[in-house]
RNA sequence: GAGCCCAUAGCUCAGUUGGUUAGAGCGCCAGGUUGUGGCCCUGGAGGCCGUGGGUUCAAACCCCAUUGGGCUCCCCA
């Protein structure tokens, strides 16, 4: 690293050549996965009224309450935007999607924004890709969700990965819920840890999540969401699991699993990866029936997933899966002199006609280091010009691979490339 | 927000108890082949030793601060 006078922000990355490989190819099969499930892209802005976020993603998160890069600029308030679920909301009301009929299968791929503490996994610019299932309640939905998430991964050949479930109710289990979880707490509150006790109040259910030791020993018999959660509830649980099941999806039960967004209701899921580290969680979501309504949407229920792109590369990493394919050159004309120079500027697109990647040397250097070069760039053929060839219309083919040549007409190159 | 570790060439790293012009490997450039890559040989470029201050006759080395990075906690993707 050297010290050059700018450098990106903390906890922001440039994506190099023989990196940004990677991500093409990782983009792609998160396309070509969307459109076997046959959902579309969706891309918003990378702002989003700050409103918005912060009521959609709930304002006692930690990303809201201390996590989100915003300013304000006349009246408005801009937030970079944190996660992808709220301004997909925001669009499908906004151009009242409901209006097209049936339920909006939407994906998404994109940076997202959080100002954290960086570390291995976790930058503030994350790029995440997701889904979002809308308009529809049914388990079925839930179930092809996370289908479509564990695809990409499958696509990827990362095997070693869990489903994590629960359920966390609707707002009437919830209550109940809540209730009794204080009832549990309040005895010991004052030997909780302060973030706890700080929780107790609005939010205990993030309490069963906490990771504090003074919590652990009274985490264990604290009472559990799903023997709180109503009929309605329940039945829907019940149905993911059994379609899930059906499905031969693997999953573990998760009663304690509580996701840091306050928008979810009934299902909440998580992958989780043992190969990454700390940062573990690979991708997670659940249902969010309530959140449209809360942005000003007419009642939809909707459910949908987020991954986080970057812990997928470093889990794939720690596996040994090569992703992304090399950047190899097909054709490197190789010039001796400007007038090569300019036949070759001139033969580049009938080249490339042939669906031939191309390019020439721009600097005149020797023809050795020319070659050179084309090696570096695992050329297959190169194509040399110089006084004689142009003399004799007929050009060096070079096989770079096999180290042979011959002199051809450029006619004849043409129709070798075009079946090469 | 809290803790621990780190900072020397493009990269990975040496650098003795503080002591002249700061090194290696890889990479880069050039030559060995007046027009031919990979292997080999030779040479070259490239460092304000992250930045600022201090201690000292003398600092890459010791001290302080600062910036950046890594890892962990919290939380999350």
């Amino acid at each position: 690293m050297s010290s050059s006078k700018f450098q990106t922000l903390h906890g922001m990355v440039d994506i190099l050549p023989g990196e940004s490989e990677k991500w093409n190819w990782l983009e792609s099969v998160i396309r070509e996965t969307a459109r076997e499930f046959h959902f579309s892209e969706i891309r918003t802005p990378v702002m989003e009224p700050t409103e918005l976020i912060a009521r959609g993603v709930g304002q006692l998160t930690d990303i809201v309450s201390k996590e989100m890069f915003g300013f304000s600029r006349g009246e408005t308030n801009y937030v970079l935007r944190p996660e992808g679920t709220a301004p997909v909301a925001r669009a499908y009301v906004q151009h009242r999607l409901d209006q097209r009929g049936g339920a909006q299968k939407l994906f998404y791929i994109g940076p997202m924004f959080r100002a954290e503490r960086p570390q291995k996994g976790r930058q503030r610019q994350f790029h995440q890709f997701g889904a979002e299932l809308m308009g529809t309640d049914s388990p079925l939905a839930d179930v092809e969700v996370i289908r479509f998430m564990m695809r990409v991964y499958e696509k990827i050949g990362l095997a070693n990965i869990t489903l994590m479930l629960n359920s966390v109710g609707d707002p009437e289990s919830r209550a109940a819920y809540k209730t009794a979880l204080q009832a549990y707490f309040r005895p010991h509150l004052s030997k909780l840890s302060e973030v706890s006790q700080t929780r107790f109040e609005q939010n205990p259910m993030r309490i069963l999540d906490s990771k504090e030791a003074e919590d652990q020993p009274y985490l264990a018999d604290a009472p559990l969401i799903t023997d709180y959660l109503n009929g309605h509830c329940r039945e829907h649980f019940a149905q993911v699991k059994n379609l899930l099941t059906n499905e031969g999806i693997s999953f573990t039960e998760n009663p304690r699993l509580v996701r840091g967004l306050d928008y979810y209701t009934k299902t909440a899921f998580e992958l989780v990866s043992p190969d990454v580290g700390s940062q573990d969680a690979l991708g997670g979501g659940g249902r969010y029936d309530l959140l449209v309504e809360e942005i000003g949407g007419a009642p939809t229920p909707a459910v949908g997933f987020a991954c986080g792109m970057e812990r997928l590369m470093l889990a794939c990493e720690a596996l040994g899966i090569q992703i992304g394919g090399d950047a190899a050159l097909d054709v490197y004309l190789v010039c001796r002199g400007t007038e090569a120079q300019r036949w070759a500027m001139h033969a580049m697109p009938a080249i490339r006609k042939t669906g031939q990647s191309c390019t020439m040397d721009f600097s005149g250097k020797s023809i050795k280091a020319q070659l050179k070069d084309a090696n570096r760039q695992q050329t297959r053929f190169a194509v040399i010009v110089g006084e004689q060839e142009l003399a004799d219309q007929k050009f060096t083919f070079r096989d770079m691979h096999q180290s042979t040549e011959e002199a051809l007409p450029f006619e004849e190159i043409l129709s070798r490339l075009a079946t090469a």
